[in-house]
DNA sequence: CCAACATTCACATCGTTGTGTTAAGGTTGG
DNA sequence: CCAACCTTAACACAACGATGTGAATGTTGG
């Protein structure tokens, strides 16, 4: 898994000279709090490089903005499709 | 794919008294900015379920933009991931 | 030197996303 | 009435996400 996060570049540990991957405080509250992150809120990894997109891509945001107003899609709307997700998950 | 769509509750037309889907101009226009979205900006559903989130969960956005601070987590980065996940479609 | 670690690479698994297909049947315009 | 639509339900499926397992090999503290 720790691999999968460093190539995902969530969270990229040094290495020593020899390669061995170092962990220091820093990642080790990076992994700490992505996991709340998850565990609470449900989020998924790729909701966090979406959010990371939103934040820097000016005209993504604008758009998206722009749907989400246009459809009038309340939130409730969403956290019932994923509160779905979660009892078929329960269910098994 | 209408229906998958109006199942996540993204594009939901009206019914016919006998149960048919009637998709007026409000509808026409979401599923054409939506394929936009797709397209230009290459944005998941989940993306936008996730976008809907973040504007109206308060804890949830500051949760996320902390992380995001607290981990330096360059745009480019995330922009790098997509485009080799890009790359690896159109290698097939 | 060697046991206990680490590394990469490859593969396996399970659930989700986004699509399409087919079957069995209801509605409707002409 | 009937052909041409629509409906739901069920299944199929490739790609991706998130995770684990194993083999073959390198590093290191004592």
């Amino acid at each position: 898994m720790l691999r999968y996060l460093e190539q995902a570049r969530l969270v990229v540990p040094r290495r020593s000279s020899s390669g061995y991957r170092l962990y220091g405080l820093r990642e080790l509250n990076q992994l700490r709090s992505l996991r709340q992150l998850r565990s609470r809120f449900g989020v998924e990894l790729t909701d966090i490089a979406f959010a990371a997109r939103l934040r820097s891509e000016q005209d993504l945001r604008g758009a998206v903005d722009t749907w989400l107003a246009g459809s009038e899609v309340g939130a409730a709307d969403w956290v019932d499709w994923e509160q779905r997700k979660h009892e078929r998950l329960l269910a098994a």
